[in-house]
DNA sequence: TTGACATTCAAACGATCGTTTGATACAAAC
DNA sequence: GTTTGTATCAAACGATCGTTTGAATGTCAA
């Protein structure tokens, strides 16, 4: 048990350690005990905080990942309102410092995408919760924001696909650390997070093709 | 037990229905009995044939999964080759053929992305052989075609990023079908998947600022 | 026909799983 | 001091887990 959990309730222990454990391993992968020990308690402390080991793990997504979610989108917006009348790059920008820098610690940001990986290659319950609390509102406000600076010609099916390849990289970059690694020989200090995101930035840039280039494929 | 798996071996039904389980649910979410049950055999097959339940999935790997990505890549570079002295385009677009539409069923194509994602998210003793045997040679070869494309001033380390925005892509769009379903309200038929690909050449060509434009950021 | 080998089977093994129980400790309210 | 409610505890519950066992098959060469 880590120094900063023994003054907290046992609950919010179980919830702390849950999410980091049910994020590295998986639902299944980790069991009651493992969790209770971690988070020096009893066994039967999860059923009677939580009912069930499930709604445990609902609860992480209730009170752990879907607030350190809206933590995200703050910073993302209030990074924008600082500089108003935001152009697209540094709308890319925001958003790439805000996931890949941003309010969050390094393991936090790490569990909270490993976490988001579990439930979009698997949806359980938790996936519709946070689709309609987080996940949709950001991707409209982010296509809404995006949406001036597009080619006027572009289909709003163009447009998403655009939205969700600037999703598939920062998750991608977030979540799968070990192929990242792998093949760049970098570890994720600081410095490989700047270039990381000045690398979104210039990729998502370009990508979207917002400046009026000529477009000859 | 579906047809075609009637005149296979204990051990090839085995394989076939513990790849589709394991990428649907995980490893330690699916058990032995069901793995058994589903291939129409004993109990005691999985550890009569591959020793113990570790060891079927490690074979899955070797024996299904790796197959599959050589097929892929043999896919990927015939394309290439019919059409000799690719450019830049024709190197994204043969990819994205390749990892979407390509030479796998559609449900094979699912489970292969599951599977990868799951090993990329929480590496076992599977990740360290497809990394060695696929992962890293496919890397460089994509490389290898790549570079003499890109700009001349651009380093290895830019070079690395670039083939990890494109991989994140065509592994997003396979594995994360369902929230793409969500945000684009489009199921997996082929005029999906082939806006899919254009999406990707379009997005990655100029993400990789190939031609030689201005380059203001 | 016999023996050797490969495969399948029902049954059981010990271990671990999520969950429940009833006792206990400790506080605040009356 | 008694009551009430919250929290924690050790212990046990039945269920399911991965694995093992030994007998029952089928096959084919000797």
């Amino acid at each position: 048990m880590s120094p900063d959990n023994e003054n907290k309730t046992t609950r919010d222990r179980l919830l702390k350690v849950a999410e980091t454990l049910f994020a590295q391993r998986g639902y299944h992968a980790v069991s009651v005990r493992e969790i209770t020990t971690a988070a020096n308690c009893n066994l039967a402390a999860v059923n009677y905080h939580f009912g069930n080991k499930k709604n445990l793990y609902l609860d992480v997504f209730r009170l752990r990942w879907m607030v350190r979610a809206r933590r995200v989108h703050d910073s993302f917006t209030q990074h924008l309102a600082k500089h108003d009348g935001a152009s697209p790059t540094e709308i890319i920008q925001a958003l790439a410092e805000a996931f890949i820098k941003g309010p969050l610690a390094d393991d936090e940001r790490f569990y909270h995408a490993q976490l988001m990986m579990r439930e979009m290659a698997k949806p359980t319950e938790a996936f519709e919760m946070v689709a309609d609390e987080i996940l949709r509102p950001f991707f409209r406000n982010l296509a809404k924001l995006l949406q001036p600076y597009l080619p006027e010609e572009i289909d709003e099916q163009r447009v998403n696909l655009n939205m969700l390849s600037i999703i598939s990289m920062v998750i991608y970059f977030n979540f799968a650390r070990v192929p990242v690694s792998l093949f760049t020989g970098c570890t994720y200090d600081e410095a490989f997070k700047e270039r990381l995101i000045q690398h979104i930035v210039n990729f998502a840039l370009t990508g979207l093709n917002v400046r009026e280039k000529e477009k000859s494929l």
